[in-house]
DNA sequence: TCTTGCCGTGAAACGCGTTTCATAGCCTAT
DNA sequence: ATAGGCTATGAAACGCGTTTCACGGCAAGA
């Protein structure tokens, strides 16, 4: 492999012209900059990233923190994260986690030995302060909300209040709730909207995907004391619970009505009321986040949720 | 930041014992062992990561292009490149190249660069004699079949040549195809399968969603001629098609046929007749073959598909 | 004419862990 | 008694690009 030392002997420069020719830094006279261009050509060379790495002590590479990537909800969010560090010339490495917690614990043991620049944690296990801990050793930033933390989030609360508005609305008094982990940020932010306005409760948890939602759907068909409306986290838990009932000779909306969330084109295609989350501008926000220059300031941002009417709503009688 | 000289000052002893401590090599006596791990402790030491990869020549990192990150069967892919890169300690980097060559070109740029030390091809635009070139760089796997290289993959033409055996024991004689990219790899293979026992030929290209699928459905039901029964690339099509007939007041499998292409969740809750691929299984092969002493001999690894029956392919009448 | 100030260049230090090589003590097999 | 092998340790080289600092030259402003 030849380096810049081998460039620098070939141009007859010394390595310092050859580094500034490299980096386009003006102070090079014209004929020195073509003789270490034609060395380059001739020798073939290809800088050393990982010696550029440790030379600036950046990378240029964020981290981030999600427990997977083959979920619809995460992947979209990954893809906004994919498309500004592009832009930006960033990479990105990810750690999935399924939520174990020795796991998140490799991806905070990376920015500490400065493997990323920043740490992007999209969902998480451990505890805030364990993660706070690392931030002395770069930027991170949240894709939940945390009180004075930097973070790029939507308010679930008030999402879920819609929804709950929304079928109250429609007369339905006997409402339940599909929720993911019951005990993340975003569950007790739901729940507590829920809570606060429905006495009867049902509540279907740790359901994350198509198939949770038809386990709902069995559940629910079960159940003497049954909801008339259920509002979900999530379109694919949603979709599920739709076409098990569905499957099973139910109507949907007329026997339950079923509010989704996030606004998929799984929604789309069922024409389902659902509560649309711009997941890929969160992921965009969250990078863009981890190289801006205040981000001592632990700048929060907010992202609006839109509420979509469907057809999966009727007005309960 | 402490180094491991100045362990080494603190420990009294050199650099080389501190390093042989770092990474337990056997011949370091034990007190000096001990006095090393108390400097590590009081200084608080960690690792500067860019250094070693500098130093050993490798990053531990894979590198995988990737046409979209949020596209269902690449992360699916991903989740099994996740998986075994984890279990083997490796990270990797993804570059999401929305086909566009110059972007692919990034990926390649970093294995020259040294940035990974291997890489993953799920799917790609450039010609294939481009990428190869840069094998001698480090290793290339592939996630679909080419003759003389490193791939995992699944047998395509056999694959679709099960589905259309099914329709045509069925009694289907009028079928139509769904695929992705017109000239990609596995399309060319699927559309070779269908070409030989085809003599009508419906073929709807560029369909990669499930607005893809509505919107096929939609072409559908504005044919004269139409075919009996499609056959499609992917489960999400499918599920578009199959929805958006169901909306429209058509009947699947009564009026159309469908066969999916995957064998999804989605596939699953909808009792979809389609063809299961082990996803995460090719991203799994995938990665341990780019790890694999042997690769210069360029190991094959196929994958099987399954047929799936499911409810949505009725016999022609 | 003298002081600034910018241009252009290079030697050397810097970031930091790994690895090679040489050295020395000690034990075992011959 | 001696050659060979293993344990233990450290100096120095290595991987390689960036950056600081010092210096000479030249032009513009005072």
């Amino acid at each position: 492999m030849t380096n810049i030392r081998d460039l620098a002997r070939e141009a007859n420069v010394s390595v310092t012209t050859v580094s500034r020719v490299l980096n386009d830094h003006p102070y090079v006279a014209n004929e020195k900059r073509q003789a270490v261009r034609e060395a380059i050509e001739k020798l073939g060379y290809i800088r050393n990233q990982t010696a550029v790495h440790l030379s600036t002590g950046m990378t240029k590479t964020v981290g981030v923190m999600l427990p997977f990537v083959d979920h619809p909800y995460h992947a979209a969010i990954l893809q906004g994260i994919a498309q500004a560090a592009f832009d930006a010339s960033y990479r990105f490495l990810t750690w999935q986690t399924n939520y174990v917690e020795t796991h998140e614990q490799l991806a905070l043991d990376a920015l500490a030995q400065q493997e990323i620049d920043a740490l992007i944690v999209v969902s998480h296990s451990l505890p805030l302060s364990a993660i706070l801990s690392y931030e002395q050793y770069g930027p991170i930033v949240f894709c939940e909300h945390h009180e004075d933390v930097a973070a790029v989030y939507i308010d679930h609360y008030t999402a879920f209040q819609q929804g709950l508005a929304h079928l109250r609305q429609q007369g339905h008094t006997s409402i339940g709730i599909c929720l993911g982990r019951p005990d993340s940020t975003n569950s007790l932010a739901r729940k507590h909207a829920y809570q606060e306005v429905v006495r009867d409760e049902f509540v279907y948890e740790q359901t994350l995907t198509i198939e949770d939602g038809a386990t709902v759907a069995r559940r629910w068909m079960q159940q003497k004391q049954r909801p008339t409306a259920i509002l979900t986290a999530s379109d694919h838990v949603a979709a599920g619970l739709i076409l098990e009932l569905r499957k099973q000779g139910y109507q949907v909306p007329g026997d339950l009505s079923v509010i989704g969330f996030d606004g998929s084109e799984l929604a789309e295609v069922l024409a389902m009321t659902t509560i649309a989350i711009p997941y890929a501008t969160i992921g965009r926000h969250a990078f863009q986040l981890t190289i801006r220059e205040d981000l001592v300031a632990r700048p929060q941002i907010e992202v609006p949720s839109a509420f979509i009417d469907g057809t999966t709503v009727l007005p309960h009688t």
